[in-house]
DNA sequence: GGCGCGACTGACAACGTTGTCAGGCCTCGC
DNA sequence: GCGAGGCCTGACAACGTTGTCAGTCGCGCC
């Protein structure tokens, strides 16, 4: 008579003991699980049955010993609470479960010890592959892992020198430049940039158009209307009470990411200085958000494509990872600017 | 003379190889790897040069085939671009990275097939424990891999009929209660409920707390101002049109989820009929979102903590793992009214 | 000088699976 | 009646690590 169950010893049934239930070799089960052919259809009911009857379920990291293959692919991020990295998170996840693989997620928290931590932990895992928004900029600690075959490609922002590795980005410069030469387009010759932290490559592409889009329009770059920094309610209260209070006060305000823009239209509410359909300071922003829309006015952005940067990315990951040889490649997706009314305010 | 990296075989290099290049037993590098006492400064010393020079990292995958324990935890949520998901989500990795544990994250799309497929295949790479945000309402599926020894908790919704486990809800009835009395104070009397689809258990659960306050508040339950479905924009467009065009259309809106909220208003702003600060439909929607305090009018919500269920979900779990027994949990964790104006409107 | 002891090192099995190979049995054709 | 060939099954090694146990060496003590 079969065992139950209940009379089991504790813990998972193995092969082995699905072998010894159904009366057959280790091997014979292996290949029903595995549903290889040339089994005689009634063994494999036989061990089918016996498996249902543990409970049996295969070992997937001796498998992954076995066989090299691990399934699964690591994401490291900023935040998967941040809307912008949770959507690219999304979309990684269903290219990954459309390539028979699990990802594990990780949030670096612009921490670039973690960042470490966190890709050096999948890559003990032995993940196939990694998708990497990289928060620091030296990934010399990478090289090891590459040599080894774990494949890697950067999201958002770009490897540190010296490591050639597949890359998607944001076309930054160029949206920051829609939106600048948008404000000027309507008049504005004070522009004000909300940046976030310089260190970041983002922040830094975004700065760049921005100042190259001054430029094209003629207008001089002053420092004193740039501020930059990590999002916090405090400092752009104070960033933007010192702007307000210039001499030449800023008529438009261009935000350098969601976070920033979110923050600022709550600090200009604040402030009771936050633009209205007929007056106040006129703002676009980079990144699009939930109820940009419906604001009063509504918040004029450049879009960026969250979801397209994780899909592109998990997509060239798993081409390479299918064998797909050729140079490194280095994508560039592009922006869109959303006109809304707030960017399209005139100067007071 | 020691090999370089360049003339090391394609593939990982393994304890072995570390061995043969520091002329040690593979076991000492073991010992040298996991820090344990007992090894000569000097050869530990030569283990590690040859650790660095190899570029070695331990196979996480066969230890864990040894020792049992893969400190590793899935988790399966609904969508991880939904923010009230994407913040529960920061949080469980949070306290599991705490444990120094790893996270395999999943997303469901309310597709209960999907949610047992990503279950099962995280139990076959034996992750230590699992926290569910279900679709489903069946988890017979489950019975084997518990009685395996997987810790499962439950979290924002409870497992199907007939499993004990662990499980973290908010007080869905007590906030839904909550928001409709708010809305009944101040003088609604056609109070209408938008909720998600009627079979996931957090929009019943809210329909009770809805009709249950209708009931003490001595009005009578009419399911003409009911609608309940997926929060998709057509069937809101189409709900929302039929509500206004009753003969005795509702003053008040209760909306069952973030998503149904920010829809509604949008769909509301379409047909022109939106909440101004003088006249229009008064909203209290369940689930704070970015935002609700920049509308005008500001939007009052009952606000969840989705970043608390998260946290005493992965607490718990992590409690469990670390052998704490005890009878089955069930935590309710509290919801907060958070008045901004939208709820304080009177009938028009 | 022998013995015990501590410090260090290594051989070997085991974790649960899959790949390789060999073998048994049956059938078919001559 | 016998060999060839196909079908099915099983024994065994291997994946890379850790736990167990045994061994070697040098030192101090009787």
């Amino acid at each position: 008579m079969m065992q139950t169950v209940a009379e089991t010893r504790r813990g998972r049934p193995t092969m082995n003991d699905v072998a010894a239930a159904a009366g057959v070799a280790l091997k014979t089960v292996s290949r029903v699980v595995n549903e290889e052919r040339g089994v005689n259809p009634a063994t494999a009911e036989r061990v089918r049955q016996a498996i249902a009857l543990l409970g049996y379920r295969r070992n997937d990291g001796a498998r992954v010993l076995r066989r090299g293959r691990t399934a699964s692919i690591g994401l490291v991020i900023e935040d998967v609470a941040d809307p912008f990295y949770s959507l690219l998170s999304r979309a990684v996840e269903d290219v990954a479960l459309g390539n028979g693989s699990l990802v594990f997620t990780g949030s670096s928290g612009e921490d670039s010890l973690r960042e470490r931590e966190l890709v050096l932990a999948f890559c003990a895992r032995r993940v196939d592959g990694l998708i990497i928004v990289p928060a620091g900029d030296d990934h010399d600690y990478l090289v090891p892992e590459l040599t080894a075959g774990i494949r890697a490609v950067f999201a958002d922002r770009p490897a540190g020198p010296g490591l050639e590795v597949d890359t998607v980005l944001s076309d930054n410069a160029g949206g920051a430049r829609a939106a600048t030469a948008h404000l000027a387009a309507h008049g504005h010759r004070r522009i004000a940039f909300l940046g976030d932290n310089a260190a970041i490559f983002t922040a830094e592409e975004r700065l760049r158009g921005y100042r190259e889009a001054l430029a094209a329009a003629g207008l001089a770059y002053d420092p004193a209307l740039v501020a930059m920094g990590a999002p916090d309610q405090e400092r752009l209260r104070a960033d933007l009470a010192r702007l307000l209070a210039l001499p030449g006060p800023p008529t438009a305000l261009f935000t350098g990411n969601g976070r920033t823009t979110v923050t600022a239209l709550r600090v200009l509410d604040a402030l009771d200085a936050r633009p209205t359909a007929t007056a106040g300071i006129a703002i676009v922003g980079f990144d699009d958000f939930e109820l940009a829309d419906l604001l009063s006015p509504a918040v004029t952005v450049v879009a960026q494509d969250p979801a397209g940067l994780g899909r592109a990315a998990a997509e060239l990951l798993f081409r390479r990872l299918s064998g797909e040889t050729g140079p490194t490649e280095r994508l560039r997706l592009p922006t869109r600017l959303v006109a809304r009314g707030s960017g399209e305010l005139p100067p007071s």
